[in-house]
RNA sequence: CGCGGGGUGGAGCAGCUAGGUAGCUCGCCGGGCUCAUAACCCGGAGGUCGCAGGUUCGAAUCCUGCCCCCGCAA
């Protein structure tokens, strides 16, 4: 079975390299073109393209997928995967892989359909997820499902560290579901119509910590943005990203000030105490964080430099 | 040539504009207080001020070149 992989960034690296360590025949890889990157600018390949080079496969990099239908036939493959590709693909695409394609997606379905499944799921604090092999057709992520495998979140998780484990995950489901795609001994099952939830690319907008919000709302949307694209605080004019975040535990003097304080508001002026605020229903531990220009440094540190004071209210 | 911040004992910073004593908040070590402590008091160790060159009687500070780290934008 001669295979085309689709997918760009780290997510899709593992699942590539299984497959091909499980044997399969990889006729050709189809990623996002090379983009400029970081401080200089340095045009750098998308992982999957660095993967496929590595093992002399041919790589496709066409602007719009959808005007490239015939180079993507000529690769000859019988089936296609596709994992966080990062182009809407057209019925002629489809059509061009006589087993058809198949998506790699890092949500349960229909839960968490589109592109930010991963960073959305730990943002609104769920306790598990998992990783969906399902059928590509035209709607986004709507298509039947092979299989399916469940993983629990923990409650400090990272969107980093679980994109990590999803993708391991991932890579280990897709050979298993190619073995039964050959097979042809296989039963696919349309999405609930209840439930069905579309999750948008994540903004900046989102990434701002609104203090008014609940302590674990807070704490859940630092892990769900970390380590892109960080969530952050404003003090006036100045941002601080932050990286960590854990419910604070108060003294009996934070208590008291705690009533008295804005939302907000920095409840701690000695370091070893952490960097405390203040949000709706009690305070939160910023535990990592970073000013612009500086490094990521803890809470403690932050406030033994005075680059955040004691008294100081972040804008909400 | 995209915009910008920074490199000073183990950590985070001040000092640089107007060159001349190494400062602050922590940490660490020792001692004290205390039932006890992350609290408090006393004492102590620890720094080629990113690297190289230049100006000067004298450079963390001024000039030149280089290296490294980071925020924003893409």
């Amino acid at each position: 079975m001669k295979i085309v992989f689709a997918g760009t960034p780290d997510f899709a690296v593992a699942p590539l390299k299984n497959i091909i360590e499980s044997g399969y025949e990889v006729v050709g890889v189809i990623t996002q073109q090379d983009k400029p990157q970081g401080r200089k600018a340095v045009l750098t390949p998308p992982p999957v393209k660095t993967v496929a080079l590595s093992k002399n496969i041919p790589v496709l990099q066409p602007e719009k997928i959808r005007e490239s239908v015939d180079e993507v036939k000529a690769l000859g493959g019988d089936l296609m995967v596709t994992c966080a590709y990062g182009q809407i693909l057209t019925q002629a695409v489809l059509d061009a892989f006589p087993l058809g394609v198949w998506n790699i997606h890092a949500g349960l379905l229909p839960q968490y359909r589109g592109a930010s499944p991963i960073q959305s799921c730990i943002v609104n604090g769920e306790e598990k997820t998992g990783v969906s092999i399902m059928k590509t057709e035209l709607g986004l992520d709507s298509g039947d499902v092979l299989c399916m495998e469940e993983t629990p979140v923990s409650e400090t998780e990272t969107y980093g560290e679980l994109s990590q484990r999803l993708s391991a995950i991932g890579a280990s489901l897709i050979v298993d579901a190619l073995k039964t795609l050959e097979s042809g001994q296989y039963t696919l099952t349309p999405q609930a119509e209840v439930g069905v939830q579309v999750v948008r690319k994540i903004n900046k907008e989102q990434a701002k910590i609104d203090f008014n919000k609940s302590v674990k709302e807070i704490v859940d949307l630092v892990r769900g943005m970390n380590p892109a694209p960080v969530a952050y605080a404003l003090l006036g004019e100045n941002k601080l990203n932050v990286y960590r975040a854990e419910p604070a535990v108060l003294t009996e003097e934070e208590t008291a000030l705690l009533k008295e304080a804005k939302i907000g508001e920095v409840l701690s002026d000695k370091p070893k105490r952490g960097l405390l605020v203040k949000c709706k229903d009690g305070a939160v531990k910023l535990t990592e964080a970073q000013t612009a220009g500086g490094k990521r440094m803890s809470g403690g540190d932050i406030l033994n430099g005075r680059k955040v004071q004691k008294g100081q209210v972040f804008v909400c």
